[in-house]
DNA sequence: AACATATAAGTGAACGTTTACTAACATAGT
DNA sequence: ACTATGTTAGTAAACGTTCACTTATATGTT
């Protein structure tokens, strides 16, 4: 296997276990065993088990989602843009859930790539809603809700529910799916922030 | 230092290293270190790493916080016990973050494990905002509003704004206290739902 | 085309260290 | 003297990492 090829493969099953079970809960042989492959390969691509890891959470943080395509590809009223950006969102962590584990993992173990993570996933969201409340000419009044406090909420909720249909798999909201369950939310949020087409 | 005591010393100790690193993170003699004792006098009161572990999760699961007190302390209307029960909820983990870490820890190690936190800490609120909202006798009408989504929503803006505060300290909320915070989410959630008064 | 050479890719065993855990021995209070 | 509470010194296994070595692929010369 080509070198590319086979670092490519190393930091995909690598981002699998390290997602399951965090850094100290995957042994460098299981990462090499789960390749079919010996330990030292990894060795010739990675310096160490920490410059793995980091090169895994990096490729993950570094991935910037479509978020501005998608807001700018139809009507622009809030509403209607946050609700296309949210489902690029949760397309994306439906597709590939380990993505949201790690950055909890990362959050629990390190507060700087934490720090990483929410610049490049989370504050698309929260600038978009903290700036759409502020400014003026939209014509709508959103002078009753802060903007910070409002952000933090549609985080909180979102990721709530992202955490409930694709990490914890909660049985309540068995008969929905991620993006009506968030479609909803959203209803939600809206009537928070009174805010009226 | 007579057993009792002892015992209670190493789940305080073990409670903050887990707390911090997670399972994995942290071994036995880390902890007997901190404690200024030999890591075999752990295994004189629990059987196993694994057992302590166990110990630790089980104490935070159990103690049952005081939300039913709370709840019937005051005036009974929806909004007003809602807020008296966050109170509560938000000084314990002021106070002890390190709960909110394990939980954290525990929902990403093993799902069990995070089935039992959740009915022990957040199921009071759930429930309490689902069955207030089912219930017709008091007057108010949220037909509009799925309940078990609005608790969802209320459960994951809670967290989110304890990690904010206690877990990460985000800057961005440096000059609100934990409970300011939280009494802006729930006026938010109250618009949110369509309550009024 | 045939061969020699150089490089890339991978192997498996071993290194020293750390891990969880245990047995044998010491000391203090009652 | 006896029990409770320690310690010291150890175990085997697992850990991250490195080693000497082999096989496969590509390149250049005749």
């Amino acid at each position: 296997m080509k070198a590319a090829e086979r670092r490519a493969s190393i930091l995909a099953v690598a981002k699998i276990l390290f997602a399951d079970c965090g850094y100290h809960g995957v042994s460098v042989d299981q990462i090499a065993q789960r390749l079919g492959v010996s330990p030292a390969v990894l060795y010739q691509h990675f310096a160490s088990k920490e410059a793995l890891y980091e090169a895994v959470l990096n490729e993950i943080a570094c991935r910037r989602e479509s978020y501005v395509e998608a807001a700018l590809a139809g009507d622009d009223d809030f509403a209607g843009v946050l609700l296309r950006m949210t489902r690029v969102y949760v397309d994306s962590v439906v597709e590939d859930p380990d993505y949201l584990k790690i950055e909890m993992q990362a959050l629990l173990e390190d507060a700087r790539l934490a720090q990483q993570f929410f610049d490049a996933r989370w504050k698309s969201f929260t600038d978009f809603i903290e700036v759409s409340m502020r400014e003026q000419t939209t014509g709508i009044n959103f002078s009753q809700v802060n903007p910070r406090i409002a952000s933090l909420m549609f985080q909180g909720m979102l990721r709530e529910a992202l955490y409930a249909k694709c990490i914890y798999q909660a049985e309540q909201y068995r008969d929905l799916s991620a993006q009506d369950l968030v479609e909803q939310l959203i209803r939600l949020f809206l009537n928070a922030i009174e805010y009226r087409q």
